[in-house]
DNA sequence: GCCCAGAAGTCATCTGATGACTTTCACGGT
DNA sequence: ACCGTGAAAGTCATCAGATGACTTCTGGGC
């Protein structure tokens, strides 16, 4: 085993067996480096990613604390690399997009309050009334993360809020069609926020699931088309 | 901004821009670090980063190459994590797991082979004759595995795989009430794989649903009480 | 009691050197 | 001409030391 495995192995055994809790400061690289049996700089490559999984937590000048190890903090972790996904490969995410979202709107539908319903057709109000599609993309995501909220799962309102931000990055109402596009989403919005309204969770299901199902054909109509080549396994001769 | 993100930002820039396509290898060490302006310490923290993000894979003497960019290989990286959660956050994670299972289960009726049926059928026959709760297990990850390989969306395969995997390291079936809870179980695979096998969507995603939920309710109702201690937030006095 | 300066603790960064592993390629044998 | 072998180059892996930056604690002065 690597120099860097072991340490983060062993960073991650501390954390797993309880050793160090949620919150709690780690020892200081000198002595964790001489419980490990790593360099300094090895050890600062596991703390690293262990950082970047959203597990601890470095301060400098303080020390690395272990975060609150809740769903939502390891899973916020894809929301940096989920972007980079090519397009071609995103049409999966949004399959498992379309069911969560219409569970979300389900259990929205079954918990909301008359203010969750204000909440939501404020959203909608305000999105209609601006014309820049920077606004109306920001009050869009508001619009969807307050239903995953009232839905009641932190988890999963954490993990529709990454796979949203990846579509978001495609901006397809600054298309020419975008007006149009806008107009439809605007409908789309107040039917479901309609049917959370009416504490109807199989219309709210329903309706946030052919929501997503047409943001997903917009993207593949719109966007740059698909590049069809199979992709290259090898950069040298059959690697 | 600090050298490692600097470094980060600019590596996961040349892979979002496509200068970096997936598979390809990237610059040498020394090269990257003149772009960037960091010294390779700093800029080989950034790539361990990325590489446990499922972004990268550094390979000892060869160099350092993109991944595929598949949406399973960034959702991979949440299995080294999720395994830390304290059992009390789990329970978001079963109510995402469950609707997910009901709809690969849905899926894999409507998509399903008659060879695919004799694979669950056999892993069902194979799970019941054997004693030892580790294989047991294996059998069980397995069963599920190809319901949602048979569902065709490899990405939420691949997330669906990781949420059990957290569940496996609980070994319910080493209970005392082991054996009972094995049985039920194994009653519970056959519903599944019988309302698959009958192409009955609906079904399937209700012994899918009810087969998850029965698994969760073990965990809580054996498992270690969980500390209903309010977490500490801060890492201060009271720490 | 309050405020501020200094000291201590800790992470952040750079530099240089050495080791380990992979890939490439020239060489010689067949 | 083909193939295996071994050397050499390229690349990542690791360690050690030194310095800087930031936070937190501590004690003195007011």
């Amino acid at each position: 085993m690597s120099a860097v495995e072991k340490a983060f192995h062993g960073l991650r055994h501390m954390i797993g067996t309880g050793r160090l809790g949620p919150g709690e400061r780690i020892p200081p690289e000198g002595e964790l480096c001489e419980e490990l049996g790593v360099s300094r700089g090895s050890l600062r490559e596991a703390v690293r990613m262990l950082a970047a999984l959203g597990v601890i937590e470095p301060r400098h000048g303080s020390g690395t604390y272990v975060s609150q190890l809740r769903p939502e903090d390891v899973i916020g972790s894809l929301s940096l690399t989920l972007e980079l996904l090519p397009l071609s490969g995103l049409l999966e995410v949004y399959e498992i997009r379309r069911v969560l979202e219409a569970h979300v709107a389900a259990q929205a539908a079954a918990r909301c309050t008359p203010e969750n319903i204000r909440t939501l057709f404020s959203l909608i109000d305000a999105m209609e009334a601006t014309s820049d599609p920077a606004e109306a993309s920001e009050l869009d995501h508001r619009f969807h993360a307050e239903i995953a909220r009232v839905g009641g799962n932190p988890t999963l309102a954490t993990l529709l809020a990454v796979f949203r931000a990846r579509s978001r990055k495609y901006q397809v109402f600054t298309l020419p069609e975008g007006p149009e596009l806008r107009r439809k989403s605007d409908d789309d919005h107040r039917v479901l926020a309609t049917a959370i309204a009416d504490h109807d969770p199989v219309a709210a299901a329903g309706a946030a699931q052919a929501h997503v199902a047409q943001t997903e054909r917009w993207l593949r109509a719109f966007m740059p088309p698909v590049e069809e080549v199979e992709r290259v396994e090898a950069p040298g001769s059959a690697d």
